[in-house]
DNA sequence: GTAAAACCTCAAGTACCCTTGAAGTCAAAA
DNA sequence: TTTTGACTTCAAGGGTACTTGAGGTTTTAC
């Protein structure tokens, strides 16, 4: 297992317009390219949300779609959005093999409707706000976002707590 | 301290059981109107928060204009904004006198500053994340989602709509 | 007056999300 | 070949945001 053909890092398709599928990228590189730390990455490995080959040094060797999980992953902790709904996300985007278009696709529709809903949750305490900013809204009663259950948590069945 | 020879502050609400409007209330009573659990609120009395007096007895007494903020730390909290960036918003209105209905309009422009920027970036991966839906989005140069670095930070430059 | 409920402090524990450090190994450049 | 930097595991530590429990006190209700 220490054959290193590896050629040159590359993003775009070669001339022959494909993807070399099967170039990996080591854990220094996922890093720099991610911006999320080494140690982050072999934490999310732990916790299967990712997944590497091993050379037969034992040193990780990430496939690049990789890449697209692990940059999935560092956007949705910018926005506050636990591992485990991230993981949801995932469930059935292969972590062995090159997703497919389709299987990224249902992925996306999927992180997008989380995303929905926490701007949806956003957006209905900006409104909230505004009118409390125009009528000063002292009084407590009035207010929803004093009374907050009637409205983040009774928007469907699916996961809260976003 | 083994007696009550505490005099100065009335806890509950009047024998008339009227609300009067410097009425105090209790941990308990904070929590049960808040739904924030009383250890929270001596959590968040530690961090400086929220303030209380206390009885003859050392128990907490909260003013009642004290549950705007608890109220206001607990949809923060499920938002997923952080405690440090609750304490910003709340510089100017003063803990321990009734805030003016000038210090929660300051506040709730800058409480409006924050969750507008949050909005912004979820509206923008949203955005993108279509755009990933529709092609495929397998080119990883072309996603925005993959270098993040540029998104969230770029909301200055005007909002753009598909 | 007494008993139960509610409160107090302080220390430790929990859960998530990692980071840091020690001690050693692997891979690639000089 | 040697050296250097990147990598490995494992254990412990850190920040945030609390919860739990022990042991004791205060307040309320009867």
């Amino acid at each position: 297992m220490s054959q290193h053909d590896e050629m040159e890092i590359e993003a775009e398709p070669g001339p022959t317009g494909k993807h070399a599928p099967d170039e990996l990228l080591t854990v220094g590189e996922m890093s720099r390219r991610t911006g999320v730390a080494p140690s982050a990455l072999r934490f999310y490995e732990d916790l299967g949300l990712i997944a590497s080959h091993r050379t037969g040094g034992n040193q990780r060797r990430y496939p690049r779609h990789m890449l697209r999980r692990v940059s999935l992953i560092s956007v949705a902790k910018r926005l506050g959005i636990p591992l485990s709904d991230v993981q949801t996300a995932f469930e059935n985007v292969p972590l062995d093999t090159t997703p497919s278009h389709e299987d990224w696709q249902a992925a996306s529709r999927r992180w997008k409707r989380q995303l929905e809903l926490r701007r949806l949750g956003i957006e209905q305490l900006e409104r909230e706000l505004t009118g409390c900013i125009g009528c000063g809204c002292l009084s407590m009663k009035a207010c929803r976002l004093l009374n907050p259950d009637d409205e983040l948590g009774e928007h469907g069945a699916g996961p809260q707590r976003l």
